[in-house]
DNA sequence: TGAATGCCATGATATCGATCAAAAATTCAA
DNA sequence: TTGAATTTTTGATCGATATCATGGCATTCA
């Protein structure tokens, strides 16, 4: 896809060849400006909500629940959209309520590697000192819980209990983290896909939906930036599950896994 | 070396069997059987701490230090020796005071990822819930403080500047942990040696010592198991920039770093 | 409805880094 | 000090995955 951009090493047998320094192909019309749609958030809206029982809003007191959502607001971002750009100051903190989020990290050169995928029940914007470390992109329409950070810093004042959960999150994200650095640096392109369905799958599990069929929402070009892979290859590594008949497409982005033994002992 | 009587470490846990590593390459008369030396903790130590400035510890009130070091107790490992492993009940947290140590995850096969580094003045143990979710060996020579994690906690509770200090170190090791995924998952050889060097530099430099002589006390096959590359090829790479004029071995592990700019454009 | 666009699958080829092998340098042990 | 063990370097070759290229299909939009 991309070419790091030679700095013309060693490599005297490759005369006369100019530096590369493409941008991810060529000029992609993709993310759309930022500007996000907002509406003020209702404690009552909490208590309905969908993801209320698996993310940091989980196991709390009804009081911490009412501060929590006088300082949150709703918004929304449309497919493609970006939420926020690294380097952005990290003026807030998000809950994921619905769609599914990619995180990234750009190289000046337009490498480009997804730090992770965040699906309704997810929080965003941990890592982030004064300014967000990645960037951030809806995949699919996406709404989100938004809370100033600074709001925030004051609640976990008066409830150490809300960022005695944050903490967990973090814990839990370095956690991941690791194994996302074992797949990248040690695994097979073939373990590296079937290890993503299985996450997938894993995942879905625990919000309550059914195992196999499982939704894959992003592209073949966002999976192989997350699993450091060209684009090709993962849909060759597809298509080879495929035939080997651990997996199945079911839809447009569906996909069942046939046999989630085999499936694990590839990951 | 560890001065067993100037430290004043107890040695009655350390047998004598060798422990035998039987998945990389052959048979390695790998690390050695845990059992860490240990002695009690005084106050005073802390106040005189070598690392105190750049760990947890920092910026902590007396009273807030006195209650920590009543819970402390002081360990040592020697160079190889394993100080825990991935899945062992995560019954302590550490501070590492001297020495380096390696965490990495071991695949059933035998194939490694070192997921970090730690010197001192860093925290040892985030990420591990009840049980570790890495192995960590000592490099060199190494002394740790360690807490018994339920002491911890019971701090937490009565001093949440403690927790926060951690929820910060914990923000700090997600932001690391996407780095890494980036340059695992998109740089070139030359970008992953050239981005270690000046990490360990970087170091360095925060942690009061120069530049460039930077102290590269790890292996060829632990930098290797590092950046997600064969130690044949950290080889080559080194002695690529070598040539470059880039570095310069000074000693045994000292690496110089001639152009840091040019090192940073490769990065 | 048809053209345009982007996404996905697949074939052909190139290449970077892995692997296999062995020499050289360094450390360790006696 | 000497020889064994280990680590590092270097060389030769191989292979997994990237890159380049093409066509089909699905989706979007005049």
């Amino acid at each position: 896809m991309l070419k790091p951009a030679s700095a013309g090493f060693d490599q005297s047998s490759r005369s006369g060849e100019q530096d590369y320094c493409y941008e991810r192909e060529t000029v992609l019309p993709r993310a759309k400006p930022n500007g996000l749609r907002t509406a003020p958030c209702m404690a009552a809206y909490c208590r309905v909500c969908a993801v209320r029982g698996m993310t940091f809003c989980a196991g709390l007191r009804e009081e911490e629940i009412g501060e929590l959502s006088a300082i949150a607001t709703h918004v929304g971002a449309e497919a493609r959209q970006i939420i926020f750009q690294e380097g952005d100051p990290a003026g807030h903190l998000f809950n994921v309520t619905g769609g599914v989020i990619k995180l990234y990290k750009l190289m000046v050169d337009g490498r480009l590697q997804v730090i992770g995928f965040l699906m309704p029940g997810d929080f965003l914007g941990l890592a982030s000192m004064d300014a967000y470390a990645y960037s951030a992109e809806a995949i699919t329409d996406v709404t989100l819980c938004r809370f100033p950070r600074s709001a925030l810093d004051e609640l976990f004042v008066r409830f150490p209990r809300l960022k005695g959960r944050l903490f967990d999150i973090a814990n839990h994200e370095i956690a991941e983290a690791q194994d996302q650095m074992l797949l990248l640096g040690r695994k097979t392109s073939r373990e590296k896909v079937a290890t993503f369905l299985l996450r997938l799958s894993e995942r879905g599990r625990r919000h309550g939906t059914p195992a196999s069929p499982v939704a894959v929402p992003m592209s073949r070009a966002d999976m192989a930036d997350y699993l450091g892979l060209s684009k090709e290859t993962v849909s060759r590594t597809l298509t080879q599950l495929k035939r080997r008949g651990l997996i199945r497409r079911t839809s447009r982005d569906a996909i069942e896994l046939l046999d989630i033994p085999a499936l694990g002992k590839l990951a």
